[in-house]
DNA sequence: TAGTTGTTTATAATTATTCTAAAGAAGATT
DNA sequence: AATCTTCTTTAGAATAATTATAAACAACTA
């Protein structure tokens, strides 16, 4: 399903060689079923958890940024001191269990259309988000 | 309007005894007419030039931490590195304009009602935040 | 006024992230 | 497959935001 060749192919289209390391990077990003809310600290250890090899805490950094650079990662709006990515890069929205520090993805039909009924001369809009905090 | 003796209500009702340094924060922070963001690092340059008077980075730090907990200063949820806050504690959204990292309050009719059609056992709704980003 | 408790401050510690430069690996060329 | 160039990995240093510490000091209480 998914594949060395998937991951070779989305390392390429970023703009990064196949190597070892960041084949790894991606069994652990994609090889899997449901989304995957991460920092890149959690990235980190599961790659050394799941592959049994360590990949440097740069190169997670760095494959990551380029990822999302790319659109296959997406980052993940929240006030924390760390930042959260995302598998799954369609555009939807989140529940925030503070408590947890756990992401949850909404789907779009869960918040609904969201209008912005105004506008900034000269800018346009990026993107629209929205962040639901849980407390117990 | 915005009287010291305001502020030094301001500062009782968060458990803080008003000391001159707080006082000159609560000048910078509320002694304004419109909404005020701000990074911590804002606002202690800014107490440097409008009052004069230099109070340490600590201290901005915990005073603004204890407004914030009492509801005096709302925290704006950007994926930056650093932490914005609002004195606006209505309940409002944002634009952010990335190139310029600047914040934008958005009026609540300016998005209209959110409705968040799903929710999660033992848990609440704390807060809805819609985050706007602005590009060229 | 004296005594207790809370506050300020500089500085150190911590944490997330980015940078750096040397050693190593990938890809192209023969 | 040997060589060369370019990209990559890595440990560790550098940076930046934030939090912790502890000694000097100010606010409140009696």
């Amino acid at each position: 399903m998914t594949s060395r060749q998937e991951f070779i192919e989305k390392l390429r289209n970023s703009s990064l060689r196949p190597t070892k390391q960041r084949i790894n990077i991606c069994e652990v990003l994609f090889n899997r079923d449901k989304t995957f809310h991460f920092t890149i600290n959690d990235l980190f250890n599961l790659i050394k958890d799941k592959t049994g090899e360590k990949v440097s805490l740069a190169t997670v950094y760095n494959t990551v940024h380029a990822f999302h650079k790319k659109g296959y990662l997406k980052e993940i709006t929240i006030n924390s001191n760390q930042t959260y990515f995302d598998t799954n890069v369609t555009d939807h929205h989140h529940f925030f269990d503070v408590k947890e520090e756990k992401l949850i993805d909404l789907k779009n039909e869960d918040v609904g259309p969201i209008e912005i009924q105004r506008s900034i001369p000269g800018k346009k809009i990026k993107s629209v988000e929205v962040l639901v905090k849980l407390e117990d």
